[in-house]
DNA sequence: CTGAAAGCGCTTACAG
DNA sequence: CTGAAAGCGCTTACAG
């Protein structure tokens, strides 16, 4: 049923329905009623490509991952949250995975020019990011997850990814801990280098010197952190700490401490960067981990609602947000051995 | 720029600018190379919603994801495989979070009155669900992950886990376990009710009766893992073997036996259902894990695939599919320790 | 507060 | 093979 037949069938005008069931001010609160009351009987809503041709909005907000195969646990997190809030405004998200950074400018260029969506959420920015150039010149908003240099301001929410690992890396500092090793992200992103900046700092602050040897980086995979703690493990003067960038690495690098026959926590200790998996509670790790804590999923929430406003007209110099990351000290940080 | 600008610009009706965009046969080779090339070239693109308005397609498939809290890991690799086969047809998908099942029959109503979607799909069915009840009364094509009854035939794909998990238990039994422990999933649904059966089977054909103590189910999370294992452990005759439902699952599990003084593998056998999570590999763990594997990954993507076949006219009864599920013996299942 | 009419940007019978 | 025109189902100035 579309909205001529619907609006016949109660006695009243297309234009009626259409205010009365947009939430328009000039109709009369009976009538509102009365349409939005049959509209429930008799089962009619808008049909929304009309509705969208016709206001020349999209309804959706689109986000790429670049690799289907890095479409994981920290995106379903993530995900999960920025849907939760923008279905509170009836937006749908929309979902596309890409290949390469061609294919990614692409699908902008192709979101852009279809207008199917009306901003973009862009995530895991270099410090000199392409994309956000791009979009600024396509004049698609977009909010960022992460943060990165640009000559236009524009929207993002951050995590305090500096601040996260220089206390992590003070923390173990101050149990003693000299060889502190670090597994880090793809250093091109900002998230990563600021980690790094952190690390570096705190360092600094207790006299330490960063030792490329106990600097790596790679996926948030298991895996990864397997392999590159087997290779800390293995060098001549192995680290007693190591912090990891991800839950995901942390219990890689515990297993890779075990299988050396050593007791992750007690013979290494362990911090690891926690976006909070419901699934994957550090707390019920053995021995329990330690944190630095910033759920992704709230970021998700938050940067949804980030691209309501900014729909809204809010400008993007006023949605910029840093959150702060809580060190939760449990039991796999203890003082260096003697 | 629109259609009607584009078409002038090059000197074409917009009929024929539109017939050679969208493939069609009765325009000349070169009228339509010269078509797209301009359309490079100008950036011109169709507007989404126009396009939508007038063939009366969405250009879209719909997912709900019940619990925001829910779109975990098994969520993700499922999406990522869908979408990258959705990409190849162009066609969106469009993601929605409720949280009770009133909300998500809610939901395929707005979706299907508001035409937002051509096609939904719909998973973790239940022995005679409702929803798909619902689609089909609506006339909203869909495809379930999963199977279930229903009076008119629909298309699915699901995974053999009657087989899987009687394939595991046997594997266990022929060790010489007798107590076999399993973890399953919400019983509500078939799945879990086919992987009960084929548990159940397969302790019938060597001759063990099923002990309610040892049967438990919950989410597919590591920390439901490690509580259910401790109840195991527990009890006055703790099982010599546990079959997870998930990888997730077996983390949970294993941890709960290593802090009962045990080993994992040698003490209790663990075999897993592994729906092949990118980062979290069952040999990589210690020991190894004996897995039934089928990636959720290719589902996602087969799904798409019918998903499209569906919306080119292709008969639901045609469109059903059974996966064989593969058991990969490794090193956590050894024989009964004497 | 309500309605008639134009317009959003496409597609697609129909005619040539 | 190409084009003029109607139609998809809404929204929204404009007029009353």
């Amino acid at each position: 049923m579309n909205l001529k037949e619907f609006a016949s069938r109660i006695g009243l005008s297309a234009t009626t329905v259409s205010r009365a069931m947009s939430g328009y001010p000039e109709v009369r609160p009976e009538t509102r009623a009365r349409v939005l009351e049959a509209a429930e009987t008799l089962g009619y809503r808008p049909n929304i490509s009309a509705q969208r041709l016709a206001t020349g909005r999209a309804g959706a907000i689109g986000i790429v991952f670049q690799g289907g195969g890095r479409f994981g646990p920290h995106s379903s997190e993530f995900m999960g949250g920025l849907s939760t809030r923008l279905q509170r405004d009836g937006i749908d998200i929309l979902v596309s995975t890409v290949e390469t950074e061609e294919e990614e400018i692409a699908a902008y260029r192709r979101l852009a020019a279809s207008k199917r969506v009306d901003a973009v959420i862009l995530h895991t920015p270099t410090c000199r990011d392409k994309r956000i150039a791009l979009l600024q010149t396509l004049g698609l908003p977009f909010v960022v997850h992460g943060r990165s240099e640009a000559k236009k301001p524009f929207a993002f929410l951050d995590i305090d990814n500096f601040g996260a690992i220089a206390e992590a890396t003070r923390h173990l500092a101050v149990l003693g801990h000299r060889r502190i090793a670090f597994i880090n992200g793809d250093t091109a992103s900002t998230f990563a280098r600021d980690r790094q900046d952190g690390y570096c700092a705190a360092l600094a602050e207790h006299g330490l010197t960063p030792d490329s040897t106990l600097m790596s980086h790679g996926e948030f995979t298991d895996e990864t952190g397997f392999r590159l703690t087997q290779c800390f493990l293995g060098l001549p003067s192995p680290p007693t700490a190591i912090i990891a960038g991800s839950m995901m690495s942390a219990l890689g690098a515990m297993r890779a401490i075990r299988v050396a026959g050593l007791s992750p926590g007690t013979d290494v200790a362990i911090v690891a960067h926690d976006d909070v998996f419901p699934y994957l509670s550090p707390e019920n790790l053995v021995p329990a981990v330690t944190t630095t804590q910033s759920p992704i999923r709230a970021a998700g929430e938050r940067i949804g609602d980030m691209a309501v406003r900014l729909l809204q007209g809010e400008e993007p110099d006023s949605l910029q947000e840093v959150w702060p990351v809580e060190l939760i000290v449990r039991d796999s940080t203890r003082p260096v051995l003697a």
